[in-house]
DNA sequence: CTATATTGGTTGCTATCACAACTATTCTAA
DNA sequence: TTAGAATAGTTGTGATAGCAACCAATATAG
């Protein structure tokens, strides 16, 4: 517990000095760029080309397991679903062994927008990390992945 | 400009190891923890505290100040600061030498939140941060900053 | 001056998100 | 078996976001 209230902070938050801030900027700024590529080049959403992506690495999942790995509400999935659906990216078909699940993959088409979305994402990726030297890359992606993991433990009420 | 479609890249794509996804499920994470803790112990939602932090930094700044300060579209920081005005955790007065112009402030209520929640937020930092040796929040700070500044420089048709 | 552009701020509209309720199917346990 | 819990997915609703249109005050240019 070890929580005490004496003033070893500041009694002024400094905006731009925060972190959990700075991640949401830095996170804004980064998704709002791409968002617009999307957008404008193929007409998807960030969340329908998530899922997208997810169905280009795990043909066959259904909806929930999209939803649990791109961390988005099921319902949010469910509705982005019926877009793709409809523009014949993406299609399912029940599981016979348990017809309440559907099993999506992408259609043809959606497959040949899905290999030209790829090597955009990659090149853009690769354009953001130009700033960074090889070294620095790995240290990023590695604390990156460190502060997610603890977040992850962090109990909002602790 | 030096753009070549030779596959360096894998032809699939790997979203949990994408940059941009993994600082949007970061973030997402980050905020949606301190979200909740602001929600439950001060009413308040991300962008509501934020105006708050800017009026705390800056008192007597303006509504477009203010979404300047913190990158939010104008029309959402009118209608978070009417809540904030109809509980009384902000006021405003016309600008005498600009009657467009409203100067924003906390009122007193507004400033006791306001340094109930300081503290909150310092130690969630505190607590995230505690994952990373004193050397690795330098190194961090540095990157994220960098990083940002990099990507506002870049041309989404680039 | 006065027409026009600019700026600070609000409002309308639409899309998206979050959460809960609901349907349908399957699983579990008496 | 069969009642109740669990699971997959959809839908309703309210809150918030983003864009554009708008009003009022001020600044600018002819």
């Amino acid at each position: 517990m070890s929580k005490r209230s004496t003033s070893k902070h500041p009694s002024i938050l400094t905006l731009e000095r925060f972190l959990p801030y700075r991640l949401s900027i830095l996170s804004n700024r980064i998704s709002g760029i791409i968002a617009e590529t999307y957008r404008d080049k193929f007409a998807l959403s960030i969340t329908e080309w998530r899922i997208m992506a997810v169905l280009g690495e795990y043909p066959g999942a259904s909806a929930d397991e999209v939803s649990a790995k791109i961390q988005i509400e099921k319902s949010i999935v469910s509705r982005a679903l019926q877009k793709l659906l409809a523009r014949h990216l993406v299609e399912r078909e029940v599981d016979e062994t348990d017809r309440r699940r559907q099993n999506l993959s992408l259609t043809k088409t959606g497959m040949e927008i899905y290999k030209q979305v790829v090597p955009v994402s990659y090149e853009y990726e690769e354009q953001l990390l130009e700033c960074f030297s090889k070294n620095e890359r790995e240290t990023f992606d590695k604390l990156i992945d460190r502060l997610y993991q603890h977040a992850e433990s962090i109990d909002p009420n602790g």
